[in-house]
DNA sequence: CTGAAAGCGCTAACAC
DNA sequence: GTGTTAGCGCTTTCAG
């Protein structure tokens, strides 16, 4: 770069290094511990230290080597989030939300996005390990053993959102996906529909118990028999609930209404729904699970079971810093209410702009 | 950590601790600088204390820690990502290319979301600095000077993608913004349409430009007089879409078509366009700019300039690659193709299914 | 209330 | 080929 450089191995940054804690010192005339006790907000440092230490900072515009400080706390100060479908809005909103708090508290946030793949999943927990997070939030593929090892092997704290191991001993933030459904189909019944399907997710994911629990409560509440050709499974992507749609379409007896477990799946219902010539509500009447984007731009606005996306983000990055503040407090499992906003597709409200 | 645990202070984690390279060294009975070696398959180790070490790597189940590799190295085998928002499909789409890419090499992903916020952007930046990324995938916020600044501070290496700044010392993804608007109008008029309006972005984003000189060259050749109040302007989210497409759906004379110059405006637009109970796209022929999930799923599915988003964020990723592998390589601007993909609401497909 | 100094786990010279 | 060793920048005892 310059003229006389003395000798650049090749893997050095060329730019100019980042100022340290010991150049700060220097400047502030005082010792490196003292820095970092202004730094940290230690109390029981002099004002004047402080200020002139500040002053320091703020010339050499100074920003902490946070690879040092993980080093040497034997924690970063970073959270690993994995979930497991970041195409999926449900889950960018919940992420939106996490990240609203960890910033505020200075907590970067790592990546991840498992794709519902166990593989790549563990993969990444074990990256997450090795950058010694502090804690993980965790929508995981599965809900079964997995955690046991995690929680085993490392001491990181893990909460689990939206998606739920059978274990209790770790903290948790769902929403109530049973009663959302039961909501949902209660209202559809309430319309006058008796042939009401589901496109449920896989059974694997205890929210598509949850929901598929819901459903059958509500048929039964309603006096309406639960027909098992009424329930088609999808995998929460949105090509398998175009096909689980197609299928219930060509059933002998159609349905006149249906319930479809998450926002992708719907999308695919949709299409499926559309290219049969069908008309939404009149022919079709349809239920959506979590808000979407598109709701609302729909030529019939879609009626859904919406989930507090952002909250539960939140509140997911809250209860993993406070334990992080207080490591032995009793797990938490926050449940958050889902809500039913009726729109047009349930058939519900007045077609409005319809023609047809 | 043997049996009588001396003094654990409050602030230590509970768990056993990882294995570091030390334990691997004695288990191996080598030298740390060996395991190094061999993790790094560093060439010149013989084959017994490879073997050697890779035994004990596996039976201790190690894994580098990489908040002291990144120490030592002075920068940290993981990549910052910026984007302006995390709830558009089409950033968390770029996301995933940029993930596949960096998760095969090896590095983590510290995603920040800036949700156009310039402020946000540069506390995150300076986040990213103090963790000492690799390097940074930046959609930026703003195109001018922020970036010189960014620059001249660190030495970390930038890819800039999407938008991009004035300045070309730097490498670049972008696609082909200005013939994919010309294309998509080109095609409108092609169809007949004469007063085809823009619902445009920002023109502080590169994007905007680009895509509105499209919009404009294509009127030109053909021979259309660009009407000023044909184009409305948006800030690329869904609310502002909407505006945009009422303001120009009460002008005196309607517009018979409309390209909307990104995914979530679109959404805007068609809930304003289905408010007025206006049909698409024998009332109105709407092209939207990106792919988007819900293109297909609509009563009238969306004809679309599609992005390689994927491949954009691929791209990206493995461009940031290159250059931390050879810094002084000379600066790319990679430009990728879109494709103009012809669904129904254009109306140049017959209008399968749909009443009215 | 402040400073000195010992590492955290790893890599990269430098010896042999 | 392999080992020894000196730090990377920070926090945290421990002295004073």
């Amino acid at each position: 770069m310059t003229s006389s450089q003395p000798r650049r191995s090749r893997r050095t940054r060329p730019g100019k290094r980042n100022p340290t804690i010991q150049q700060v010192a220097e400047r502030a005339a005082v010792s490196t511990a003292t820095v970092s006790r202004v730094l940290d907000g230690f109390p029981g440092v002099s004002d004047t230290l402080v200020k002139r230490v500040q002053e320091a900072v703020r010339v050499l515009d100074y920003h902490p080597n946070r690879a040092a400080r993980s080093l040497r706390k034997r924690v970063a100060q970073a959270v690993g989030v994995v979930i497991s479908d970041i195409q999926n809005p449900f889950f960018t909103s919940v992420i939106i939300g996490i990240e609203q708090v960890l910033h505020e508290a200075n907590y970067t946030l790592l990546l991840c996005n498992s794709d519902e793949d166990p593989r790549r999943e563990r993969a990444h927990l074990a990256t997450l390990r090795s950058e010694g997070v502090a804690g993980i939030i965790l929508a995981s593929t599965r809900t079964e053993t997995d955690f046991y090892r995690l929680l085993a092997h490392t001491g990181t704290p893990v909460v689990a959102i939206d998606r739920t191991p059978d274990q209790q001993d770790m903290d948790m933030v769902t929403v109530t996906n049973q009663s959302g459904a039961y909501q949902a189909v209660a209202h559809l019944a309430g319309l006058g529909h008796r042939r009401i399907a589901l496109v449920s997710g896989p059974l694997e994911i205890s929210t598509s118990r949850e929901r598929l629990e819901g459903y059958q409560a509500a048929l039964r509440d309603c006096d309406i028999p639960a027909l098992p050709e009424l329930t088609a499974y999808g995998n929460y992507r949105q090509p398998s609930g175009y096909q689980a749609m197609q299928t219930l379409l060509s059933l002998p007896e159609r349905p006149t209404a249906v319930l479809v477990a998450n926002n992708l799946m719907t999308l695919g219902a949709l299409q499926a729904i559309y290219e049969q010539g069908l008309c939404i509500p009149e022919q079709m009447a349809l239920v959506g699970f979590d808000e979407m984007p598109w709701a609302t731009s729909l030529q019939t606005p879609l009626t859904v079971v919406a989930q507090p996306t952002n909250e539960l983000g939140a509140t997911a990055a809250q209860l993993l810093l406070d334990r992080l503040r207080e490591p032995d407090r009793p797990y938490q499992h926050v449940v958050l209410e889902t809500r039913l906003i009726v729109r047009a597709s349930c058939g519900a409200t007045s077609c409005r702009g319809r023609i047809g």
